[in-house]
RNA sequence: GGUUGUGUAGCUCAACUGGAUAGAGCAUCUGACUACGAAUCAGAAGGUUUAAGGUUCGACUCCUUACACGACCA
């Protein structure tokens, strides 16, 4: 027999009792809200009367004790209710509870839901790309591109969990001026360094040189203004610009030996990527490169010309006028037919399109892109392009330093190689210092640190809502106690501790040993069984939002509650055998449901710590 | 100048999209390791939600106006 989502449940009767009170039509069961009492008051869902006691022709109390009854009376999983100005507290019978519990922890049960889910797939699953990360090759990651990184993947994580089927794909900028800016600074200054020769990661050594590039660049600037020049003219001449500009000319036109050194210093810095991506734990299914995706965008600028979308100027450049949606008039492509940002974007979204059939895409960019994506999608919708309605900019605010925001050429940037390696020097010092690694070997003690690591800066970053900027103090923001990813990690090791210790005491988690027999809850053990159920609602109302940060304050609560129990009711010494299987069957639960959470977040779930 | 985002406890963030006395963590103070992990738990203190109006049974949330900070577009 399978136990229904109490949720639904509820909502279902609740429809029913509406009805019933007079309220028509009465609303459906997905289409009001039932959120958690307050604490302060009896009972586990409430539900606010005042939006239908016009219709049920009663006053707001009045409706709440007629549906309270009704419910009392026909709904088995409500055992009483109260009712506060308005407000209709329903509390949940034990025996629910622990049928709730008991298929939580059915195995079939799961696979159950796998089949359906794999079944959903082949059928109608939605399809979705998640575009993330998306690097320029000039410069190493930095703090920005964590966040960035982070919550691409973990929304990516949430949409496949929720049933969708997800591509994520990785847009690199590897073509422009700034390349050519890297590259003549190497040309210049290089003497023929390598990754290998320098011993540097092949992303911070071209970093090096655009950032010499700049260096040298000031200071032929400043000559050339002592020459006389003024400052605007002398940024126009600089020789180190206008050769890094030939290079880009000779780039476009093919000229092997310029075409060579970039394909070179950029696989540089792909070593780069790729070992700072395994290092955080990000992965892609797809790489798109703008070298490769760029002259696409010239197609789509012939096809809007064609469909009458956009039109030329005398001077040959083409336009098109957005000011009908509140944007402004837009240039696409140059008099001299020299293609721009939005131009490759036009390119780059019809090639996802065609190689995914997703209609739906999801761009994890900086806010400063606001507009840009709003034009994006407004020339999509122009060219009725079936995958227009779908995009959507997943816009994140920037992560500021104490000293403000960070500058690339004030040198003001946390290197994300750099800091993932204090983490972890953190994470070392704080585990030594508690005395929690004997027994493992070297390497599990290292691997249990870049966990640690990865999850105090993992959550840190994912728990703020992303559209907020948000203030980042390397000496004081990652803690590994309170609301953070340690804390979590640390309620799912000393869970498994207990089920490891059960397991050698011969003790199971046997639902069939309390499934009739416990009839009654302790307050923790309620509350755990509630959040424990809470996870499926979670994910949805994280994939609904593309908020990751909802799956880290769930799981943040489920610690919490967790932890809570653990205080008040033991487990392996509690003398009830019954009582003790339905505990364990709790601690396993909550292993097992923090460890997708968590992984959800892209966070490790050690089994000790 | 135009568009847009943000503003909540000393600090960093929540608030289920209009619901009850605005909640957590850090920092401060108090208590709990001879019960399974104290990276924990229990408790205290901390608020005119930037300001002023408005909408209604009810506003951090919606609408005006102003202020502060940021981003983008000329």
């Amino acid at each position: 027999m399978n136990t229904p989502d109490l949720d639904l449940t509820l909502r279902t009767a609740l429809s029913a009792a509406l009805d019933a009170a007079g309220v028509r039509p009465a609303p459906a069961p997905d289409a009001f809200s039932l959120q958690p009492t307050r604490k302060e008051f009896a009972g586990t869902y409430t539900f606010v009367t005042f939006p239908y006691a016009k219709a049920a022709g009663t006053s707001p109390d009045g409706l709440a004790q007629r549906l309270g009854e009704h419910l009392a009376a026909n709904c088995a999983a409500v055992s009483d209710f109260n009712v506060v100005k308005g407000f209709l507290n329903l509390e949940i019978a034990d025996g629910e509870w622990v049928r709730q519990l008991v298929a939580l922890a059915k195995p079939t049960k799961q696979t159950e839901q796998l089949e359906t889910r794999n079944s959903k797939l082949e059928t109608q699953a939605e399809r979705v790309v998640v575009e993330y990360s998306s690097p320029n090759t000039n410069k190493p990651l930095h703090l920005g591109h964590l966040r960035n990184n982070f919550l691409g993947y973990a929304v990516a994580e949430i949409l496949r969990e929720n049933g969708a089927i997800v591509t994520k794909a990785n847009l690199i900028n590897d073509r422009g001026i700034h390349i050519c800016k890297s590259m003549i600074a190497y040309e210049r200054f290089g003497h023929g360094e390598t990754p290998t020769s320098s011993g540097q990661k092949g992303d911070h050594l071209v970093g090096h040189y655009y950032v010499l590039f700049d260096k040298h660049y000031c200071e032929e600037v400043q000559q050339l203004q002592n020459e006389g020049l003024t400052e605007e003219e002398a940024k126009k001449r600089a020789p180190l610009l206008t050769d890094a500009q030939e290079l880009l000319r000779k780039w476009e036109e093919g000229d092997a030996e310029t075409v060579d050194l970039w394909r070179t210093m950029n696989s540089w810095v792909y070593d780069g990527f790729d070992a700072t991506y395994r290092s955080i734990g990000v992965d892609f299914d797809k790489f798109y490169y703008e070298s490769e995706t760029y002259l696409l965008g010239k197609e789509r600028v012939e096809e809007g010309l064609a469909k009458g979308v956009f039109f030329r100027k005398p001077d040959g450049s083409v336009w098109i006028d957005l000011t009908a949606e509140g944007l402004d008039e837009k240039l696409l492509l140059r008099a001299d037919g020299t293609s721009v940002y939005i131009t490759q974007d036009l390119g780059t979204a019809e090639l996802k399109y065609q190689d995914t059939g997703c209609r739906r895409s999801v761009y994890v960019i900086g806010d400063e892109q606001n507009y840009h994506m709003q034009v994006l999608q407004a020339i999509l919708k122009r060219l009725e392009k079936p995958y227009a309605d779908g995009i959507h900019h997943l816009s994140y605010g920037m992560v500021d330093l104490p000293s403000g925001r960070m500058k690339s050429r004030e040198g003001t940037v946390v290197d994300a190689d750099e800091l993932v390696a204090e983490m972890i020097d953190t994470a070392r010092a704080t585990t030594q210092e508690l005395g929690k690694v004997d027994g493992l070997t070297e390497a599990e003690a290292e691997a249990l640190y870049r966990t640690l690591a990865l999850g105090a800066l993992k959550f840190f970053l994912l728990k703020v809502e992303p559209k907020k900027r948000m203030l980042f103090n390397p000496a004081e923001s990652i803690d590994f106690r309170g609301h953070t990813g340690p804390f979590v990690q640390y309620t799912h090791a000393r869970s498994r501790s207990i089920s490891r210790k059960a397991a050698e005491q011969g003790l199971t988690a046997d639902t069939t040993a309390f499934a009739g027999t416990v009839t009654e809850l302790n307050a923790s053990e309620r509350e755990l069984v509630a959040q424990l159920i809470g996870y499926r609602a979670a994910v949805r109302a994280a994939a609904n939002a593309l908020a990751p940060s909802l799956i880290a304050q769930y799981a943040y609560e489920l610690a919490k509650a967790s932890n809570r129990f653990l205080a008040e009711s033991p487990v392996l010494i509690e003398p009830d055998a019954a009582r003790r299987a339905l505990r364990l069957t709790l601690v396993g639960q909550v292993t097992t449901t923090l460890q997708r959470a968590l992984g959800l977040l892209g966070i490790g779930a050690p089994e000790r710590m």
